[in-house]
DNA sequence: AGCACGCCGACT
DNA sequence: GTCGGCGTGCTC
């Protein structure tokens, strides 16, 4: 029996310098072992600082300091471990990963622990549903999907499954059968949805199968109430948790199920440190638990997709001169199976891409033949139940200019409104955009209105007589007079919601109207407010931004509107397309319940563009396959990996010298060896310059092998601040963004 | 992140 | 001679 135990503590300090483990003495008196919170003395003062035990040990722990400087662990926090060995595999997971100290790491895991260590008591108990048993019956596709994800939970977890079905195939019914499932073996599964306020009957749906045993986290939640909710969790006292990103953490001690739904959708990135991506940590823990993973979308990402598929063809030699080498003509077979050779093909007239027509039929065919090693399950969901397809009519707007119709909506589209609203039934329009203008210049002198702090426009916003930034809030009144030269000739140009708005209540001055945007939804149940009245019928049309996309179902809703389809394809991102593309299919799902005939119009410049044409067939493995060819053209993910390194600063002097050096460092160590690994497109502003007085810089560097960049990146920074820190500079690190902002 | 140590200027 | 400025460096 040694003298004493030893435990590997990490301390509750957000900060590089201390993110390492530090050893300590267990006091003879302390039962501790790993998962564990203690109080221990820390650095000079020895104030006592927080801590996590990692590992316990019966000798001094490896890489500890002299047992001289060894202090003792003060005392113990809780009656019981808040890390389990999964989660405590996970946040060192994460760490690395991510790039964020592994006290971050943990803090995001253990939900709302207050300054003092404490965890704050809850005042409201979570409401408790009852069960009502259901008996539906599954259709043999759902049945089979049922089957696939049962077969995974037998094999402990593998392979992951990707659920691709199409608006209203019954997904959900497939989900609650494989819970059903694992809630009778005793174990518990966890539900994230993207956003619970724009998921209510979803939501409703899993509290009547399930009853008591389900607990609904969400972002209006308090800190105690959340953390309630986790320690359900971890005694199981629930065993299915539903929530948005961070449910993704719920310390279940026997995990069966993970199901993500909308697996496509950004809000599981976190945008705040630890900036992780609850797939990717949902797919760990599955690794570490042997639970499934199952990711469920209408239309899955790029990446997920890509993963259901055989093994990728070669990359093209990387770097500046090497020029991208032609991909040959197909001999044979496609890997999508029978549905890729429909005539169905968007022909060259059709389509338009930043590849020839050549390289993308080329690149079709070749793809995945090599061994089929596929890292997710494909189970498909393709008949729809109770519901139709809607029409949908691709409206060329450059034909209402030539008209001489300068209206947000085509003539086409107005009289199907007016149409709509005789018959009693509502309509959805959607702009991606809030406000009232999306800019507003002087047209004397060109000046165009613009934040302070922030390198961006100003958006006008006509019920408050303002113009506001959308970066950082701040706002002034709408000058008579052009700041810059002083002309009174000022003028609103773009479409913003409110602007919508507007139009339609000069078209109908007696319809009701509902607009849903940031704006309108700022208060506590702003969603619902709004969604409840527009359900209840107190409107026939609603207005909206993104949020009216996603998953909401109104039964008398048949007419639905995109305002400006273009909006989301010229964002300069590399996803541009993709997104578009899953907009727009979204927003199809929206209209054609069973028994009415739903219309969609999406009204674009770009009516030929594929990302619109195949959204309106709902052809969602065409889309795959282009998409995925130019990604392979352009060696853009998911064949290449690309670190964002920002750095932003109050000086952009400093800012732009500090790239630079960095840039440097880069150049140097990439050729070093003779050949340069990897690409480094360098030293650009980014898409937004400034933000709150800050501005930002950045440069990407491009790979097709993730761990050599990720090693590339880190060990050139480190570099970069042993020569020269970054004082009031910070670094912002991203590995593959989703938006290339 | 904090906190102590340390080496310069303007005060009792 | 000493109080305090915040630059530098370390924390089991």
């Amino acid at each position: 029996m040694p003298d004493f135990f030893f435990a590997s503590v990490c301390v509750d300090i957000l900060h590089g310098d201390v993110d390492r483990l530090f050893s300590y003495k267990i006091p003879p008196t302390l039962e501790v072992s790993p998962g564990w919170r203690v109080r221990v003395p820390f650095g000079r003062g020895d104030s006592i600082k927080i801590g996590y035990v990692t590992e316990v040990f019966a000798d001094l722990p490896p890489d500890s300091a002299d047992i001289s400087k060894i202090k003792e662990i003060h005392s113990t926090l809780d009656d019981f471990p808040v890390l389990t060995p999964e989660t405590i595999a996970l946040a060192f997971w994460m760490q690395k990963k991510y790039y964020t100290t592994l006290a971050a790491c943990i803090r995001a895991i253990i939900p709302g622990a207050k300054s003092d260590g404490r965890f704050p008591t809850a005042r409201r108990k979570p409401p408790v549903a009852e069960a009502i048993p259901a008996d539906v019956t599954l259709t043999p596709e759902q049945t089979h999907a049922v089957s696939q994800i049962n077969k995974s939970i037998n094999a402990g977890g593998q392979p992951p499954i990707l659920l691709h079905g199409v608006t209203g195939s019954g997904k959900t019914e497939v989900y609650l059968h494989a819970i059903e499932n694992i809630l009778s073996a005793g174990k518990q599964a966890i539900v994230l949805v993207p956003e619970i306020a724009l998921t209510p009957q979803m939501v409703a749906l899993f509290s009547a199968r399930f009853g008591s045993a389900v607990a609904v986290t969400h972002s209006r939640l308090t800190q105690a109430e959340r953390f309630q909710i986790w320690k359900m969790a971890l005694t199981s006292r629930a065993s299915l948790v539903i929530g948005p990103r961070s449910a993704v953490f719920a310390p279940f001690p026997n995990l069966g199920l993970i199901v993500i739904d909308e697996e496509h959708e950004h809000s599981y990135h976190s945008d705040t440190s630890p900036k992780y991506d609850a797939r990717e940590v949902a797919l760990k823990r599955g690794e570490l638990s042997g639970a499934t993973v199952v990711l469920g979308s209408a239309t899955p990402s790029l990446e997920s997709y890509f993963k259901t598929l055989g093994t990728p063809p070669p990359i093209p030699p990387q770097g500046d001169n090497v020029p991208l080498t032609p991909i040959e003509k197909p001999r044979e077979a496609r890997f999508l199976g029978k549905n890729s050779d429909e005539s169905s093909t968007p022909g060259p007239e059709t389509v338009r891409s930043a590849v020839s027509e050549k390289s993308f039929e080329g690149a079709r065919g070749n793809f995945f033949k090599s061994s089929p090693v596929s890292r997710y399950k494909l189970v498909k969901l393709s008949e729809r139940i109770n519901k139709t397809l809607p029409e949908i009519h691709i409206v060329d707007m450059r034909h209402e200019m030539r008209r001489g119709n300068t209206s947000v909506f085509s003539a086409e589209f107005q009289s199907a409104l007016g149409e709509t609203i005789a018959a009693g039934r509502q309509a959805i329009l959607f702009l991606n955009r809030r406000g009232y203008s999306s800019f507003v210049s002087c047209r004397w002198c060109g000046h165009v209105m613009g934040c302070e702090s922030c390198r961006v426009n100003h958006t006008y916003h006509a019920d408050k007589g303002r113009l506001l930034c959308h970066y950082c809030g701040k706002g002034l009144a709408l000058p008579k007079k052009c700041p810059v030269c002083e002309s009174e000739h000022i003028k609103k140009y773009g479409t913003g919601t409110q602007k919508v708005e507007e139009e339609i209540c000069e078209l109908f001055p007696a319809v009701k109207v509902l607009r849903m945007d940031m704006d309108t939804t700022r208060g506590k149940f702003g969603h619902a407010k709004i969604l409840d009245a527009f359900r209840a019928g107190d409107a026939q049309i609603l207005i909206g931004t993104q949020m009216v996309a996603k998953g909401l179902d109104f039964p008398n809703v048949t007419l639905v509107g995109v305002i400006a389809a273009d909006m989301s394809l010229h964002t300069g991102d590399f996803r541009a397309g993709e997104h578009t593309f899953q907009l727009l299919t979204q927003v199809a799902g929206r209209a054609g319940r069973a028994g009415f005939s739903g219309k969609v119009f999406i009204q674009t410049y770009n009516p030929e563009h594929y990302a619109v044409v195949l959204a309106e067939k709902s052809d969602y493995e065409k889309f795959f396959e282009h998409e995925i060819a130019l990604r392979h053209a352009m060696v853009y993910p998911p064949f290449s990996h690309v670190f964002s390194v920002m750095i932003t600063g109050t000086n952009e002097r400093d800012v732009i010298d500090a790239l630079q050096t960095l840039c440097a460092i880069m150049e140097y160590v990439n050729q070093r060896d003779g050949k340069a690994r990897f690409e480094i497109i360098g030293l650009s502003p980014a898409f937004v310059s400034m933000i709150k007085k800050r501005f930002r810089w950045k440069l990407l560097v491009k790979s097709p092998e993730e761990a050599p960049l990720v090693a590339f990146v880190l060990y050139c920074i480190n570099k970069m601040k042993q020569s020269d820190g970054l004082k009031n500079m910070t670094l912002h690190l991203t590995l593959n963004p989703i938006m290339m902002e």
